[in-house]
DNA sequence: ATGAAAAACTAATAAGTGTTAGTTTCGCTT
DNA sequence: AAGCGAAACTAACACTTATTAGTTTTTCAT
């Protein structure tokens, strides 16, 4: 009867998991069920599988692409020849609008990743891990070269991390806050707390 | 045959809920069964609704025990004489305070009240509003006061709640990192983003 | 138009869910 | 020791879950 609509420039698999992100945020992955999915994609619950491998497949597919761009994203920054400080700053808008253009995806891999089985969850966790230390490693460097107060670094880039993480709030207050005004203000706000 | 052991000074309903709020901090509200809840407590499921009435209140407990303590604790700091730069200290080292000793309580109301059911969820967000409002007002004042920069008073907010939420993160390095150091760290660095 | 592949459908299964009913056992007071 | 209430137990129910099997419909290149 109802054919499911692939979204632009991608299969119906692609389309598949865009609406499985938005439910999984809002019901959270064990609370989301394949009927109600099935519901919203248009079809009913057995035709899914004839795109996707399983319930599981969906969250494993949002929880690396989404750490796959942001560890991207920070293998090109590590490479440019900036400052410290610039680097950070690039790094915290980067975060912001990904929140802004993928929060539901975010979301899913910030909240729903304990869901993931058994060879993909230490792997999530691993990869979370080495951003992490990438930052450490960032922060470390913005200290020798004097362009950060001798702060904790691994607590800098928890607070960073931690800040940024805590947008999903914002989401309530978009017609509230513009982007680019709550972009700025975090930014000074984190970076002023650093810098020497 | 297994009897419930009551906590210290508690009935044994709040024993039963402490060790729910480890089991869903873990595993999610809703992976969490009443069978597994009760292995852990060391009895049969049915056995547990001798001492409470389902599944849901053992999660309402849970959210409004932590949602009154922060409202209760900023009650007590707004009647203060303080300056506001102080109240705003004294906050944020009562969130890591909490983090610290009601870890899997402060973890479970922060990601699982969205299966509050419905009388419930609505009061658990309008007194989270509530709070949020109140240290808004906390920072307008300490920008008329001239104590704080003339940052935008939402963002500077929605950045400190974010960052010690975060301290969910710190749990898993508490080894490396003792706790004062963090509290200290995290204060300085909040603040000297803010203070003028 | 035709035939084949893709993708929809219905029906069904096995496992797991919270919870209730009914019964037995435990522990304390008398 | 007796008895009573608290709290454990077993059995069961009604429901939901993800997923599979088997079948029919749709789509599309020839």
């Amino acid at each position: 009867m109802a054919k499911i609509k692939a979204v632009a420039n991608g299969s119906k698999k692609d389309a598949i998991v865009k609406k499985a992100a938005a439910l999984f945020r809002q019901k959270g992955f064990k609370a989301s069920s394949m009927r109600e999915l099935a519901e919203k994609v248009g079809v009913e619950a057995p035709s899914l599988y004839n795109h996707i491998g399983s319930k599981s497949e969906l969250l494993q597919h949002i929880c690396f692409n989404v750490a796959n761009e942001f560890t991207l994203h920070l293998q090109k920054l590590e490479d440019a020849e900036q400052t410290v400080v610039k680097k950070l700053e690039q790094l915290i808008r980067f975060h912001i609008k990904m929140m802004m253009q993928s929060y539901d995806e975010l979301y899913v891999a910030n909240h729903e990743w304990k869901h993931l089985e058994d060879p993909y969850l230490p792997n999530f966790l691993s990869q979370r891990k080495l951003y992490e230390s990438s930052m450490v490693q960032l922060v470390k460097e913005g200290i020798r070269q004097k362009e950060l107060k001798n702060i904790h670094p691994y607590v800098a880039v928890l607070t960073i991390l931690s800040a940024v993480r805590g947008l999903e709030f914002w989401q309530r207050h978009k017609k509230d806050i513009p982007a680019d005004v709550l972009e700025n203000n975090m930014v000074n706000q984190l970076l002023n707390g650093l810098i020497k």
